[in-house]
DNA sequence: CGAATTAAACGAAAATCATTCGTTTAGCTC
DNA sequence: GAGCTAAACGAATGATTTTCGTTTAATTCG
């Protein structure tokens, strides 16, 4: 009832459990979190200053598997394919997640960490200042909105009544949802490499 | 008191006084709306349903300055040039509906509209039914994406005293927010349209 | 070793929200 | 003109986030 031997809450744990219920429901509630964690909603209050820092620890938490090794291979489209590649798949275990984190501001250190080592990518790599910064924000860019398409269900898709014909074609010829994510954004990122070549080239 | 000679409400004034407090905020409640519409709460659901059809009814106010005209200058590349940019603007006039809008599902018509517009184009172009869905959906991604890019404050961007000297490099060299989000889209956006070029005629 | 402080749980309660309901009255229809 | 619908209001409901005071275990410090 009061302070128990051992402490049943970290913000470790909790951040786990939100997580846990993110992926399961699209959302949580601290009463809900409360419950999967066998506590009282005011007892996170000791670990954790609200709701929002919970958001941020399951940023941290989603971001943490993000491999930035593998730059030695001197090759640096293949650096920035890795950097991004880890980056989305981060993202896209827990696709439910992200409408939460666009929300609401980063200051995460993984995600700064994976900007830096795209900038010195880039930078071995010959690109100017400004066109790091262009070439860091396209990746970026393009990252993040097709974790966000992973993410949304096949009602983005739904064609209704009046869609014309073409598009109902190329919805049939769909794959999974999850295969199709996946193929596209590699798809997208080799265009995406193939034309930061040609511009540093230029 | 009771029912006023003119109505003080009507959808379309609940959408346009939501979107104003949402580009101010980042957020809305229907207490802040009904005072900003000098109303109370409970009146508001006498035009609406409820919170949910007030951002649907937002999402297809951003929407509704797309242009999808100009179809007709035979250059596929161009059209989409015009589609993407035009849905891009659409989106960046309000960045901070973004979130709220992911969370959401889609079932506007005129984003619909959209990906009926760029099909069609696409398959003029000759991209079989699969290169078309691949190929909506990276743009898409990218658009989206870069929208958001546009509505992250620049915080996002604010190195952290860990950030290598490539990155401060890279940040130093930057516009104008605003201008640099521009500028950037469209050089993704040529990218993307270049190397789908590429692919297709391979 | 014991006293004071901190940590971590609880329950109660405040503040805010979205939503519903009943009431009132203006306008439109037959 | 009677009756019905539309559009406002205020009150009430239930859920949620957060705060506060209380209790008691653990830790620290003299």
């Amino acid at each position: 009832m009061a302070r128990p031997s051992k402490p049943k809450l970290s913000p470790d744990a909790i951040a786990a459990a939100a997580l846990a219920l993110v992926d399961k429901h699209g959302e949580f509630t601290l009463p809900q979190l409360a419950k999967a964690l066998s506590v009282t909603a005011s007892s996170i209050y000791n670990h954790v200053s609200g709701k929002d820092e919970i958001i941020e620890l399951m940023r941290g938490r989603a971001m943490s598997a993000i491999s930035l090794e593998g730059g030695a291979s001197g090759d640096w489209q293949q650096t920035v394919r890795q950097i991004a590649t880890s980056y989305w798949e981060s993202y896209s275990k827990h696709p439910r997640l992200i409408p939460l984190l666009t929300s609401h501001t980063v200051r995460d250190r993984t995600t700064l960490r994976v900007y830096d080592a795209l900038a010195e990518t880039l930078a071995q790599a010959g690109f100017p200042p400004a066109d790091r910064l262009q070439a860091i924000t396209i990746i970026d860019s393009f990252v993040l909105g097709s974790a966000l398409d992973a993410a949304a269900p096949e009602i983005v898709w739904e064609a209704n009544d009046s869609s014309g014909h073409e598009f109902k074609e190329a919805l049939d010829a769909g794959l999974q949802l999850e295969q199709r994510a996946r193929l596209t954004f590699h798809k997208g990122l080799e265009l995406i490499l193939l034309g930061l070549g040609n511009i540093r080239s230029s």
